[in-house]
DNA sequence: CAAATTTCAGTTCCACTGAGATGG
DNA sequence: CCCATCTCAGTGAAACTGAAATTT
């Protein structure tokens, strides 16, 4: 289990913060494709579900908005899923630039176990952290972001 | 500044702290990313050049294991920095399966400076936190990832 | 006219796989 | 025979760009 002579970190990217956070975020990118795929599902499928479940129909521009997506890739992941009627995407009557797109009541059910998934990778990931301590990194990890949230 | 009605983060989302690794390192890459580039670099031409000056000339397997990298991006990372004189490559007379990786002067110079150019995107990345948040947070990455440093 | 939306095609970076050739 | 190394070719997710067509 131990490392082997040929594979230690050099200094230069140890001792660097942002060195130290990819690692962990492709780590967790690991668990969650993982764990994502063997439901059949992508992060972006997530995202998209969720979004459409909390705040309801709403136009791809939205949803790309709401879930940090590019407009090309909210496209393609949208027709991914109404291909497995997980969602519903009709032209907007109202402005003709716009697709309406609605969660299914399976996409609602599936939401739910994908949701079930990424708590239990959640789990996995901060197993090492006692509950003070997470809430002490989420609350780290919001201040480097909060001051860039208007961007 | 502010968020426009359309563009909040779904709970399912925003709670996770998985997203919130994600939406940092993302910010933290962007940001490596433009910043390198400036210099005409990218990560993988630091992780290689780091690796060499502290470890010394190396086979590419070694410097893989060392940096992270597939076997086949070590290949082509180390193509376009010998290219640039940054590196040599020659096969190894003891063991002819391997190729010995030497970091040039000019390579070495050029390390410095993009390990400059890292800095400033540390600071800028963390400038919201103090050094005390700072030591905090990279001490609950280090535990999280401690867990499985054995691979 | 300008601006927003959807779509398509293509790019980049990072991580990875499979297969072949060479050599220990 | 088995294993390690290097190389090439290609895949895939994620984030992104440019441009066209439509509509407001």
């Amino acid at each position: 289990m131990g490392r082997s002579v040929d594979d230690e970190t050099p200094a230069r990217l140890r001792d660097k913060p942002t060195w130290l956070i990819s690692q962990v975020a492709t780590h967790a990118h690991r668990l969650m494709v993982e764990r994502l795929a063997a439901v059949g599902a992508r992060g972006y499928h997530f995202r998209l579900l969720a979004a459409l479940a909390e705040f309801g129909p709403s136009s791809q521009a939205s949803l790309g908005r709401r879930t940090g997506m590019d407009r090309s890739d909210v496209v393609a992941a949208i027709n991914e899923l109404a291909r497995r009627d997980l969602l519903q995407r009709a032209s907007d009557p109202a402005d003709r630039r716009r697709n309406v797109v609605t969660i299914t009541e399976k996409g609602a059910a599936y939401l739910e176990r994908l949701d079930r998934v990424l708590a239990g990778v959640q789990d996995e990931l901060l197993a090492p952290l006692s509950a003070a301590e997470r809430a002490q990194l989420t609350g780290l990890l919001g201040q480097v972001l909060g001051s860039r949230s208007g961007s």
